[in-house]
DNA sequence: CTATAATCGGAGCGACAGTTCCGGTTCGAT
DNA sequence: ATCGAACCGGAACTGTCGCTCCGATTATAG
């Protein structure tokens, strides 16, 4: 026995959807592993998202028309797949971030912007706040630095928002991000999961003009 | 084979901690039934929090010091353990809700005073909000009668605060409660958390005096 | 104290999900 | 067209967990 010269397991190349070169790419991966590699990333994310993370590796392999097999060579564990979804979407989250602390809107708005932007998307994709809960502490340490980009992203738009006056000095990151991401939870439907947000943006607010 | 005329299972008495007899029960149980009964309760209360609702039912019935065909006399299922627990306590939170609302506490207030309090419950044992999300649709069809009970129980409170003029009118309860129950998921401490409900608080309140 | 029925304990069964392995297939350079 | 390397597929292995079964144990009535 004793694993022969096989070369299985790419080491991780990107988490998707990169354009750039990154300069020394183990291997450009051939074609047609590229295109499984979409799918089997795709049919992750609709299949955990219907049937919950807890869904049989299996069933994302058939969802994306590839075997066992192949979803094991992109991805060494079902964590590391899970772990590639995760990192991805919050990454998004994060370059909205970016984009709103240095766009031209007034900073006294970016956070909600941000917030709502947020709300939505955790409202179309609900999944990936169940499992940073449900699989839970695993996540958190597994993606510690996009969780940790993420929170960065926040703290600036939120600072800036209370220099500008629009939030109570007393409120933390922590608590926006903690109020957003429970609220994603025991979401109910896209109107009332809107209806939270716009209370916790109220709930910041500093209380406008008062004596 | 065909279970012979054995009589394990008892039906499901009741979910613990009762005083008043309800008339006509199938069978006192035996002292050391109940005993176990109790420890098993205890026991699960705590493994689930502590490992989570994944942990196996050999842990239960290790901690509790009983054997694991014990634990299935007692709850026929591990849901239906697991049911118990949630059942009790949500029930704990319904009869917290009828207090406060026959209260002499003034209307405007009771509903905060919940909130809180709910808050300090969530924030001790974090574990039966995990459940009521992880494992999720299972639990809510299941405990649907005491939710619905809670629910209502909420509902009062919050109507009477607005009749009261202490909140908003365009707050529903069922905004409320899935933000409350969302926050004590990604909870992280005890300070963080109770400063989410007071956001929550205040963003339902209304404007006070403006205009 | 004795009989009897309720209760206990835990080995073992069946199902299921993650992961490994390797023969067969396909891509891509020559 | 041809060949080697990279890739695919899915049967089978392994470990885990819920749950059943029944001989041993213990409470309680008489």
């Amino acid at each position: 026995m004793i694993a022969g010269p096989r070369s299985d397991h790419v080491p991780k190349a990107e988490a998707r959807a990169n354009d750039e070169a990154d300069a020394a790419e183990p291997r450009p991966l051939r074609v047609d592993a590229a295109k499984n590699r979409e799918r089997i990333l795709d049919a992750a994310e609709t299949t955990f998202a219907a049937e919950g993370v807890s869904a049989p590796i299996d069933a994302v392999a058939q969802r994306a028309g590839v075997g066992i097999g192949t979803v094991y060579r992109h991805f060494p564990t079902k964590e590391a797949l899970f772990e590639a979804i995760v990192t991805a979407r919050i990454d998004e989250l994060c370059a909205s971030t970016r984009q709103l602390a240095e766009g031209e809107q007034p900073p006294d708005e970016a956070v909600f912007t941000f917030l709502r932007e947020f709300g939505r998307q955790a409202s179309a994709k609900q999944d990936l706040f169940d499992a940073m809960d449900a699989a839970g502490v695993d996540i958190k340490s597994t993606c510690a630095a996009s969780v940790e980009d993420l929170t960065r992203g926040v703290d600036v738009l939120l600072e800036r928002a209370k220099v500008a006056g629009a939030v109570r000095d007393d409120v933390t990151t922590a608590e926006v991000m903690a109020l957003i991401v429970g609220a994603c939870h025991s979401k109910q439907d896209d109107v009332v999961y809107q209806r939270m947000v716009e209370i916790v943006c109220d709930g910041i607010r500093r209380p406008a003009a008062q004596t």
